[in-house]
DNA sequence: CTGTATACTTACTTACTAGTAGGTTAATAT
DNA sequence: ATATTAACCTACTAGTAAGTAAGTATACAG
């Protein structure tokens, strides 16, 4: 990896903290450069305009995404293991500063933005409603869950219910987020 | 009324429509005054400091909702009717291109907002849990509703459920919020 | 008629924003 | 050795942000 990959790959990982931190408005170039010890028109010129590093943060957060589902489905293969999967990578989002997650932080500014990240936001939130799906009907198949309704309107349903956590957890620390799980557990008739 | 007041409450009316579609850094002094007619100084006139409006708007959207959650319980009184009138509520405000309530445009500056601002947040919050534990409460007692674990829990939940629905609703429409809806109805035991 | 308070406006400052033009350095290719 | 390219930096622009100081119009009290 040479210095200028470094660079752009640093660049994004603080840019990504900042954006779920504090939103699309709510840091500007100096944020990103100054504690990386590089200047602004260092970011310009890997990322021209503040809508195309937008772009990047959400395709690498889309990719982060892509890479964690597999982990998950690699870790165990259970219904259950995926779902705390999915548990535990939101906990930890959230202990390292990211309470809100990507497509929280762009809901606020959504409106603004340019078609193409909006699409990719989009793209984002189906893969996840579809790798949920999946793992609802997986866990019903094999009776390790129990729920009523369709998977993809449950998981749907869990996946808001994660959202509306994240933000809980700004306010209210880790406890109602832990609650939040315990109830989408015993809904979906695990025992705890 | 007079002149004085009403600019004030036009100011914090058309903040709040802002606050609610942008969050807190999404718009400035002027996309307040410009639609009013008046000039910045007007608004810091009223509210000296930025702050010292998203003060102003917790308060009124908390304001809004005692509002509100009194009228629902007046209206028909069943748990089922009160939480009709929450469905309601956020359908009707996500329309009125307020996707995101007050809560969910703070949570992405949460950390940087002054402390009274917070607790005003952590209060209003605090104040639709109570609210809707005691819909569920009553539900239960009445056999209107049939859920597992604690009413606080589900209140929690259905709560961030919604939270995170208004998310969805910028994004994918109207379509998902519906299906969020259906499934708690569902998940309450309600017949549709 | 005068004094005072309210509700502003005009005109301004300071600080920061995204973005750009042009120069510099170091590595690599020919 | 020379040319080219990537990856920056320095120094800037134009625009916008929140906030302020001082002045003005109106109403109302004494």
């Amino acid at each position: 990896m040479n210095q200028a990959t470094d660079t752009k790959a640093r660049i994004i990982e603080r840019a990504s903290e900042l954006m779920m931190q504090r939103g699309f408005n709510g840091f500007s170039y100096s944020d990103i450069s100054s504690p990386l010890g590089v200047k602004n028109a260092a970011v310009h010129y890997h990322f021209p305009s503040k809508h195309d590093l937008l772009r990047a943060l959400v395709e690498d957060q889309h990719e982060n995404l892509r890479r964690k589902t597999s982990k998950f489905m690699v870790y165990g293969g259970s219904a259950r293991e995926q779902l705390e999967g999915l548990f535990g990578f939101t906990i930890h989002q959230c202990k390292a500063g990211r309470p809100v997650c990507i497509v929280g932080a762009l809901a606020a500014d959504y409106d603004e933005l340019p078609d193409d990240v909006q699409q990719a936001n989009a793209r984002f939130m189906e893969d996840s409603r579809q790798w949920l799906t999946r793992v609802l009907e997986l866990g019903r198949e094999q009776g390790e869950f129990n729920f009523t309704g369709k998977p993809a309107a449950k998981a749907i349903s869990i996946l808001a219910t994660i959202q509306g956590g994240r933000q809980l957890y700004r306010v209210f620390g880790e406890r109602y987020l832990q609650d939040l799980f315990k109830q989408i557990r015993r809904e979906l008739g695990i025992e705890t």
